[in-house]
DNA sequence: GTGGAGTCTGCAAGTATTCGCAGTTACGAT
DNA sequence: ATCGTAACTGCGAATACTTGCAGACTCCAC
């Protein structure tokens, strides 16, 4: 129960509230072992407790988001999906063309990084992104 | 008039139709100094021929991103903004916390580009990305 | 010219996500 | 305990965009 120690003390640390909404939302995340969806999250929330609305699963998410317990990426399938924030950074390369998806370690974008904060002072957020483009297969 | 040269070669190549709907909305995009919004778009379109539908705008911008003429950016804003291709390619850093958008010159993303490319064989479309994270002066 | 075979469009319905609101709940202070 | 304030939630409506369909338009072959 170590994550829901960590989901305890940064809710209350910013007047956040424990519900067994958000444990439950957080939870199905973190069973989850590959990106999931706040479709596949409802489903699995709703089997336990039934009256939940997607709307909270969809609040709930926004706030891990803020509290960096998830991260939210754009895969290009239509619909976003999660991560837990603690399985570990890393990006991908999306094929436009075929959908092939390429897996990258959290480094490759390390020195892109490092050059913004230098040259602009700006952090960004590199936890988790996708790069669109074609793969080598699928060059015209 | 070289960019309707531009879109009807480019359309006919492919067995595309130039149409008014088509020529409008790019001239709309062109038209605007500025990144634009689909909603701007059709206001404009429809301004001169009243009725066209926003789904044939949206289908439009489709094609003309498959066609490179223009480039689709997410800034955050709850709605995704265009811009032509041919006003140079550049990329953005946006602050979530204040809102602020720091303009990059395409160079700034070259090299992961190139080492994308070298270590995957993966063409990333790297011609307007939007980055998000916090600016300097909302570090905390 | 006529007749396809596509291509394109408007319209209406669908999808993913967000938002306003009004009732419920949690927590801290008395 | 009880009261007040603020956080939280379900619900329904809104938003941004997409999709299916059926009619209209083009282009080409004959
Ligand atoms: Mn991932
Ligand atoms: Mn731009
Ligand atoms: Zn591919
Ligand atoms: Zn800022």
């Amino acid at each position: 129960m170590k994550e829901s120690i960590d989901l305890t003390s940064k809710l209350m640390a910013q007047g956040y509230r424990l519900t067994p909404q958000r444990m439950m939302v957080l939870s199905a995340i973190q069973k989850s072992d590959n990106h999931i969806s706040a479709e596949e999250i409802y489903a699995q929330v709703v089997a336990g407790y039934p009256c939940v609305n997607i709307s909270t699963v969809y609040r709930t998410l926004e706030l891990l988001k803020r509290l960096d317990l998830v991260t939210e990426t754009d895969l290009g399938g239509g619909r976003v999906r999660y991560h837990p924030a603690d399985k570990g950074h890393h990006h991908h390369l999306v094929c436009q063309e075929c959908g092939r998806i390429i897996d990258l370690g959290e480094t490759v974008l390390a020195s892109l990084g490092n050059r913004l904060h230098r040259e602009y002072g700006f952090r960004a957020d590199l936890k988790h992104l996708a790069i669109f483009g074609r793969c080598a297969d699928c060059q015209g």
